[in-house]
RNA sequence: GAGGGUGUAGCUCAGUUGGUUAGAGCGCCAGGUUGUGGCCCUGGAGGCCGUGGGUUCAAAUCCCAUCACUCUCCCCA
């Protein structure tokens, strides 16, 4: 085999696609029950978008973007978009939708791409889901978005999981937590990981969710973010919870929850999954009041989060949920003969334009190996023809779980199949 | 960008201190008398032992390189 799927990207065959299509499923009537419409975005944006949006210091424009130049003149630089939020922010100013509506509800499905080592859970293609609540700077917001991720979770039969909120205060009030933060670390460099050395100067918060040992001791007395905000932010924060609390979900403040998209202000959360390895956040997300602005708007508050679906798929089968039920064959023709077999074409056309999923076989095989195929398709009964059967026009029906075989006209074969001619005892 | 692990049949994997035609289970195909699936039995197809070099009388096995996959760090969904 010559070819072979890119690094980090994946198919997905038939028998895994009917697991995500239940999935998506689950997300769509979420999605309608909680109000929110589809929104769907192009795979390509411009460079500069995620740039001015996510952050140029982000380590996922810094150095994870798929970027090309372009055949205009001058050629123009354009991305695989590494999440949607940006995309969505750029829809939201591009049709004034500010101007029709208060409140925004969208959610999006599809795919996201970062240029990075592949592991457990992380693919350069990935699957996202998401959310974006825009227009109210509330607290309820951050309720409605939450509650509705932990439905999400619920939904899917998920249980072993946990909701982490931190608030990152607005941009002045982080800013003085980071040069409180940094004079702290500059103290006890010497302390430090190589790596977190290297940290505090392009992102000192991470320093604080750093996951080696020698940083988690360095740092036990190091400043909490919440110190540092003020009034406003502080109450925010503090209704953000009661909310929660009140909606019963869940919930534990990590003060050193940091996210890595430039844009959050106030609010930021993470759903982590026990189920998975190194990459545990299934969804990830927060308020972002000033981006829509940044990125050309009017000033609007919003609040979202994406979610890995990839990810998901693989806590819905650590914990052994998803579908119960497989795709059914609603009927099986086993045909003997070559005018059985011209019987069989055009009966399967009968019925399965009244409704019923049908197969038969393609080779030319023996019934022995038709019926065989008829069981391993799970089907619910074979309908046999032989000379016999065409010369009466009657059916030999098997019913393959009983094992109960019956003869049934060819004029009542469809409202059998189709369920209409049947009489429940 | 850094570090570990693994490459043998479609899949999951055995393969002894180097030794002759490279194995199992599952899956696939065909049979087990006339036109009936699952269970069982029999047979069959299917392998450049990741690739290239080296050591040796002899390499799936030892050495080197290389590629791919995978896990971890960084970072994130």
């Amino acid at each position: 085999m010559n070819y072979q799927t890119l690094k980090g990207f994946r198919d997905l065959l038939p028998e895994e696609t009917e697991l995500w299509l239940w999935m998506e499923g689950i997300i769509r009537d979420l999605m309608r029950r909680y109000g929110f419409g589809e929104l769907r975005l192009p795979c390509v944006e411009a460079t500069e978008l995620f740039t001015r949006g996510i952050g140029e210091g982000t380590d996922v424009v810094g150095k994870e973007m798929y970027s090309f130049l372009d055949r205009s003149d001058p050629p123009l630089s354009i991305s695989l978009r590494p999440e949607m939020t940006a995309g969505a922010a750029r829809a939201y100013v591009q049709y004034s939708i500010a101007q029709q509506q208060s409140v925004t509800r969208w959610y999006y499905v599809g795919p996201a791409f970062r240029y990075e080592q592949p592991q457990a859970g992380r693919y350069r293609q990935h699957s996202q889901f998401g959310v974006e609540l825009i227009g109210s700077p509330r607290p309820e917001a951050e309720a409605e978005v939450l509650g509705l991720a932990n439905d999400l979770l619920r939904d899917l039969g998920l249980s072993n999981y946990r909701l982490k909120i931190n608030s990152l205060g607005m941009p002045q009030e982080r800013t003085e937590f980071r040069s409180a933060l940094v004079e702290f670390l500059r103290e006890r460099s010497a302390q430090l990981s190589e790596d977190s050395r290297r940290r505090m100067e392009q992102n000192p918060l991470r320093v604080l969710d750093s996951k080696e040992e020698e940083d988690i001791e360095a740092t036990v007395d190091a400043p909490s973010i919440l110190e540092f905000l003020g009034e406003e932010s502080r109450g925010h924060f503090q209704m953000v919870q009661q909310l929660l609390t009140a909606a019963k979900i869940p919930f534990e403040v990590d003060s050193r929850l940091v996210r890595g998209l430039d844009y959050y202000t106030r609010t930021v959360f993470e759903f982590v999954g026990g189920d998975l390895g190194a990459q545990n956040t299934l969804i990830g997300g927060g308020r972002y009041d000033n981006l829509i602005e940044e990125i050309g708007g009017k000033p609007a508050p919003a609040i979202g989060f994406g979610c890995g679906l990839d990810r998901l798929i693989l806590s819905v089968q650590a914990a052994n949920s998803g579908p119960q039920s497989a795709a059914t064959v609603d009927a099986y023709i086993v045909a003997l003969d070559d005018d059985a077999r011209r019987w069989a074409v055009e009966t399967a056309a009968t019925l399965r334009r009244a409704g019923a999923s049908v197969e038969f076989d393609l080779l030319g095989r023996s019934m022995k190996a038709q019926m065989r195929e008829a069981n391993r398709k799970g089907a619910v009964r074979a309908i046999i023809i032989g000379s016999n059967e065409m010369a009466a026009k009657v059916a030999q029906v098997k019913e393959m779980e009983a094992n109960e075989q019956s003869e049934v006209p060819f004029d009542q074969l469809t409202d059998l199949i189709t369920g209409k001619g049947k009489k429940e005892i």
